[in-house]
DNA sequence: CGCAGGGTTGACTAAGTTCAACAGTGGTGG
DNA sequence: CCACCACTGTTGAACTTAGTCAACCCTGCG
């Protein structure tokens, strides 16, 4: 599973500035010089780890999406967090003795880049940006976990949906979306039926269109007003 | 708000074993020689602090329990976490220039010490025992709210309820419950008037007990049942 | 062509919320 | 010391929301 597409040189790396080595200042570049990865490709539906893994490996998303989905005993599944490009993911590795904790499914063909624990953690020892920098992502996460608690908690079904299209688009006004309704339900913790009503009267009431797996708001006031965001 | 009872010090300091500081050995015990905090107390319903504040404090619990809300644009509360003796809180500090996320009100009498940021910063430059804590202790926070997120997402109201019971006693047979009906019920995402009937069923079903602010479990395997936790 | 999988829609049902009434409890002031 | 009030908790009944079940469409694929 995964293809090795080849070696990745952290110094070049184009998404570096996004990444994890984006903290670094020029007088620092020098320590990740032979900081050598491998930079694999997944195809849609491949799951690059699942819970409980040994391997000891933490991933930076290169380009795609992925998704981290927890299952509980019967079986349903809770997605809770949908990876973007420049994101690092499998870092509970940084844990002592800790296995994944999540299955890690690319959404879509992606690309990423896989990171040794080990050469990650002699890092540490030698930059203190990079611990700064760990210690953000890791606290970035904690917040975007709780916002995410606290819309599907708080909010009804229709708030649920209208803030979901708003965070994914973000700043933009469209965004591609390789989310299937049943994953929408997934990480909203609805059905899919439900999410199919909500889009569709979104869709009806043209404050959003879809077209070739691409999500546009049209009406982002409506929007924001439904989801409560203000 | 909250009295200062005095200083601490965390070389003799009765809870550093469970503290951010139980993680350095003998050797490096000297780093925190003078690290002085502030040990402060607060009452029932009081507040520590509110999301925004500018203050640059980390706290340890050291007795007691602290809630953390957030609210949103409607004035609904969603209790994010629930704060134990030897926990860190207010660690969103530890990214620059952010401000808490929270409001941190203490469910009855608390004893906290303060952390000032910089100097916890000054030590973590020192220490990468002190790092390797902060980054772990971020870790878990995360895991602990993804799967406070999947209760909320995927538990029926009366699995809910049973899960809370059992995470709240943890392996002991009883526990202080200092929430009341209505906080449950902004934890578990669900109304006072639910959370009441499931803890009266429960009740009835002698499958809990609550006597002067004790909560007890009777019969562990129903509410693991229930819970849906196998 | 036929079948599988994702998506949509409708009718019905179950679960939890809302509204309302009332009981218990602790604190305050006359 | 007791009457009153405020607040928390409990319980019942009506109502709303989202889930369930089922039918059907559409697309892609063997």
């Amino acid at each position: 599973m995964g293809t090795l597409v080849g070696r990745g040189h952290c110094l070049t790396c184009p998404i570096r500035p996004q990444s994890l080595f984006g903290c670094l200042e020029h007088d620092e570049l020098s320590l990740i010089e032979d900081f050598q990865t491998r930079v694999v490709t997944y195809d849609a539906g491949e799951v690059v780890y699942s819970e409980g893994e040994r391997l000891n490996l933490i991933y930076t998303l290169r380009q795609g999406f992925v998704k981290l989905t927890r299952f509980n005993s019967e079986g349903e599944a809770q997605i809770v967090r949908i990876v973007k490009p420049g994101d690092l993911f499998g870092y509970e590795k940084l844990v002592v003795d800790s296995n994944y904790r999540h299955t890690a499914e690319a959404l879509g063909h992606v690309e990423l880049c896989q990171l040794s624990v080990e050469r990650l953690k002699e890092l540490r020892e030698q930059s203190s940006a990079i611990n700064q920098a760990i210690i953000e992502r890791a606290l970035q996460q904690v917040m975007k976990t709780e916002e995410h608690l606290t819309h599907v908690s708080l909010l009804k079904s229709k708030a649920r949906v209208a803030w979901f299209v708003l965070d994914w688009v973000a700043e933009q006004d469209s965004a591609p979306m390789p989310l299937s309704r049943r994953e929408l339900g997934q990480y909203l913790g609805l059905t899919v039926e439900t999410v199919s009503r909500h889009f569709a009267e979104l869709k009806r009431l043209n404050q959003i269109s879809e077209k070739q797996g691409v999500l546009s708001v049209l009406d982002r006031d409506a929007l924001e007003e439904l989801s409560g965001v203000l």
